[in-house]
DNA sequence: CCATCTTACTAAAGCGATTTATGAAAAGTT
DNA sequence: AACTTTTCATAAATCGCTTTAGTAAGATGG
């Protein structure tokens, strides 16, 4: 067999920086430079260079300056279950401050899973991301050691292992659920129930604190039998809404921990043939786009989520890049109550200018 | 000033191959070659080898891998709209593959923006993406020259710029549209309208030309004022419902061109007091989980997201790694329809188990 | 006209892995 | 025993870029 001198490589090869330079007849340093801006570049030969990044279509390598400078400008963005709307719209905001600051994400699907969260986890250290946000509302600590102990700068949504590069982003429940709360004391509910969503979340526990509170402010106390566990689904909360509507005296209106849950709720009473608002009201949490499109159109305590996204962004940037955005450990996030038609007075109250509960038609 | 030598790194460094080489006391090319599980590694020392990678908690740097190997197991997924629920059940389909193969995902979402699309593009070249799956079912053909003209393999739906590493998705439009043709003839409905997508789609050209087809098989000509055009978003559908309910004579059947379009009619209708599946019946495209809890239950054609992924998935991968998966330019994809609560007997049909049409509502 | 600064470039040393060429030791052959 | 073959580890080159150190050219000053 005839033995070639050395396997030459045939493919054509990715566009080089050697190229550009010897293209613009200068070194691959100034080439380099003149792509990073470096300001010590000649205007006229910075010109030439960009000129020949143009003609020849040079994309530089991203995985070669990641490398060489120890800079992925890579974040790593954690969520509990993309199919949850309340994520995707998360998402969207994250990516848009992303591509605006030129990082890239890279998104971890967790479902819930410690398992799966460990594999997201590993694969965003091998891809030497510079921070992580995790959104999960959950706790997982033992499972983010690897990265406490690998200083990558982390952000979390109410609740964070203590560690030098963490930051929490910290959800005012209490305001807005005050806000729903009062809303409905208002209308005259005394009847109160809350669907709260999976109760070891911290936010979970938080937000239900936020409901008692409330209503303890108001001078009533809730049923047990009214404090049902949901799961931040939507079958969750139809199955809570079931159990609710187990019980010997209904409650007039009711809370849930979040808009899925609401949303389940709202099915189940449809199904049921009960009239939201007429018999019962019903409030959300975190106001997702669908919370307007639902029937009736959902009353819910918005927690917006680009501000959410914006905090957990300028978090991770604030302690990669210090100076940049003013640093800090928390970052406050408000939720303000969203009035739409999923909540009217309270059954029995009838006030002169109320129409009787009849099914209204509106043609628009 | 005291000179130090050499400005020396005193921030602890990431671990390094080295590391792991001098702990197990071997070079770094067996370190490597046991890594990627190299079979002529020596049992013993393999297994010393991995006893040091476990007590140092080594995880190898991708970038650097990726840069030598040529091979940075990343794929780009392109969609048009992240907060569309249809492609969150994608993306988890996607990532599913991807984790079970050891890709990574970068996910960009176009929101229908082409000045956006090209910004993906870019970020994904860069990135050195082994391919991309356009999943936008759009055919935005010249932003994707970059990518093409670097001969990067590509997946498309329903349409493909004719090239070497592209391959197509191929749906079965016609089979589902028309068993819910057929379903909707059946149950004797006649006056049959159809809101489509956004038309400039190749995709939603075929879904209109599948209905169109489907009707005509029945004998059935629609009136021109009942086929509208919708945007494949819940408003568009709101939208498209109202300029239904506009026109002189009313359909008794609505097919849309995907869930959200349906969940907008759907919701039009019950704000006007048209009982689903009494007065009007309507019909999905998609099968998104929300599909089946609005009220009622919606009756839709289910393509797989699953399916989907998998094909697109399977296809890139047949075009990086041959031999892996039978390779093929075009994919087939079923779709089925799902009979759920949201249609019905044609009004005026009376069977004798068919309740009595209670009351009819004449709007406008 | 030579010494001293600036300014703006280039050469070269990595970044952390993979991979090829090479060679030492072990095993097999005559 | 001397030679060939096999087995398996190592050294070194390389991927495409950034960045530091070094240097040539021009400006300034005595």
């Amino acid at each position: 067999m005839i033995k070639r001198p050395r396997q030459k490589k045939v493919e054509k090869k990715r566009l080089d920086i050697r190229d550009v330079a010897k293209h613009a007849g200068v070194s691959i340093a100034t080439v380099s430079r003149t792509i990073n801006r470096v300001p010590t570049v000649d205007k006229d030969l910075a010109r030439r260079v960009w000129k020949s990044i143009e003609e020849l279509n040079y994309f530089p390598n991203t995985q070669a300056r990641a490398l060489v400078s120890g800079r992925s400008r890579l974040f790593g963005l954690l969520i509990s279950e993309i199919t949850n709307p309340f994520f995707p719209e998360l998402i969207q905001g994250f990516e848009d401050f992303a591509i605006e600051n030129n990082y890239e994400i890279l998104i971890g699907s967790t479902n819930y899973d410690p398992e799966r969260m460990e594999i997201c986890i590993r694969r965003m250290i091998e891809r030497n991301v510079e921070g992580v946000a995790v959104m999960t509302f959950g706790i997982e600590e033992p499972l983010l050691d690897e990265l406490v102990s690998r200083n990558i700068p982390m952000v979390f949504v109410d609740t964070a292992p203590p560690s030098e590069n963490v930051s929490t982003l910290a959800v005012d429940y209490h305001h807005g659920i005050r806000e729903g709360v009062q809303h409905l004391a208002a209308l005259g509910h005394r009847k109160l129930a809350f669907i709260s969503g999976p109760r070891q979340q911290k936010s979970c526990q938080l937000r239900e604190v936020a409901f008692l509170s409330s209503v303890a402010e108001i001078g009533v106390e809730p049923h047990k039998q009214w404090l049902v566990e949901g799961d931040h689904t939507l079958e969750g909360g139809m199955r809570a809404m079931e159990q609710l509507l187990k019980s010997n005296e209904f409650p007039t209106a009711v809370m849930c921990s979040n808009d899925m849950t609401a949303i389940g709720a709202l099915r189940v009473l449809a199904r049921t043939g009960l009239r939201v608002p007429d018999d019962i009201s019903v409030v959300g949490f975190d106001d997702i786009h669908l919370a307007e499109f639902v029937y009736p159109p959902l009353t819910t305590v918005r927690m917006s989520r680009n501000d959410l996204a914006r905090a957990a962004f300028s978090a991770l940037r604030s302690h990669v890049e210090p100076g940049h955005a003013n640093a800090r450990r928390s970052w406050p996030i408000q939720t303000k109550l969203t009035v739409r038609q999923s909540t009217g007075y309270a059954p029995g109250i009838s006030l002169s200018k109320s129409k009787p509960a009849r099914r209204k038609f509106k043609v628009q």
